[in-house]
DNA sequence: ATTGCACCTTAACATAGGTTAATGCAATCG
DNA sequence: CGATTGCATTAACCTATGTTAAGGTGCAAT
């Protein structure tokens, strides 16, 4: 279990056998069933994470209490609001399981003395950082320039088989349309395509 | 002319008064008047910039030859296509100046060997990195979360004082709207607010 | 099998924002 | 000084998406 966590370390940059070593000491697994959160909305965050087996999604409420899912998390993806643990603050968003969900998790204290310990992981951290930014770059673009179908045929995309896995009121709120036109789009779809 | 990116430096992260001096031997400054750009569409970046005078944009053109403008930078800003510019490839937007202005610049090959030799800038990169990334994530959330009206006052509390310096198809496309649209929302907040 | 529930679809109507084109208005130029 | 140019506004109409509410549909519990 601990083994795809290693693997995804590796990808982002190289560690050095120890420092490796040493994470792994660090790190512990949790089960978070379908439902449960890995982070409350309001909470400050104490622990990051990495999705072993399972599906997340970040999301915030407006005043009106309505939905918005920022993104979704399946595996082999990290788990974290950054700017809170970093700033020590409440996080604005919740990350909540959507299925039950295998998570390899470090506590940020940990972290912390690994981090001070050897500059390899403040390259790893850059290179997260790196990933974070030119996706929500992409994201970015996603709203600003591209309509609700656009969008739609955007998210099949980039999370292939993932549609099967989410309800659809999540979809539709990650788009940033209600389920009422989602379920148009995808008749428009369709009768246009098939 | 170099004394206000040197105050943005040091407020980034510290730095030691050693690299301090050497990031200002390699840097020089480009005048570049409104129109023109400091980065062109499809350019593969060869240096990076901080705005001393005057007023940037970031944009982009959809198939149709639409505008997007991904951001305004003005004064003690900072002006990369990173992503770009860390992979050698072609920037995707463009960075326009509107309005003449004054850049300090560092290129790209310099930055690189001062950034390996002290970590420092490592750390500088990070903090900006992490800035970035905070950046984006918040206009990741007026994009999903607000209508054009309320993404319109937004935009006037983010940038005081800046609207009188920009066009307004220039806000409108800023805002994912049409010019007219904006012209319209203008008039309903002058009728009900004042 | 029957019921209940959660979810999705559909329809009817309302609204925000897009499109096109005409008008206004101020800065500049001859 | 009038003409030209470049924007911003306005109006009329159109389309995409929101809102509300009424069916479907499938699955789970009994």
């Amino acid at each position: 279990m601990i083994s795809s966590f290693a693997l995804a370390l590796r990808q982002l940059c190289d560690l050095p056998a120890e420092e490796e070593a040493k994470v792994n000491a660090i790190a512990f697994s949790e089960t978070i069933k379908r439902g449960e959160y890995f982070i409350r909305e309001g909470a400050i965050p104490t622990r990051f994470g990495f999705v072993v087996r399972g599906l997340f999604r970040y999301y915030y409420l407006d005043t009106k209490g309505t939905e918005f899912t920022k993104g979704f998390f399946p595996e082999n993806n990290f788990l974290t609001s950054y700017t809170a643990m970093k700033a020590h603050r409440p996080s604005y968003f919740a990350i909540e399981a959507m299925e039950d969900s295998d998570v390899v998790a470090i506590d940020y204290h940990h972290w912390h003395s690994l981090y001070a310990g050897h500059p390899c992981w403040q390259r790893f951290l850059l290179a997260l950082l790196e990933k974070g930014y030119a996706k929500k770059e992409s994201r970015e673009r996603e709203l600003l320039v591209f309509n609700a179908e656009e969008r739609y045929l955007l998210f099949r995309e980039q999370f292939p088989n993932l549609e099967a896995r989410i309800k659809q009121h999540m979809v539709a709120s990650y788009l940033g349309i209600t389920p009422v036109a989602l379920s148009r789009i995808r008749k428009t779809l369709s009768m246009t395509h098939t």
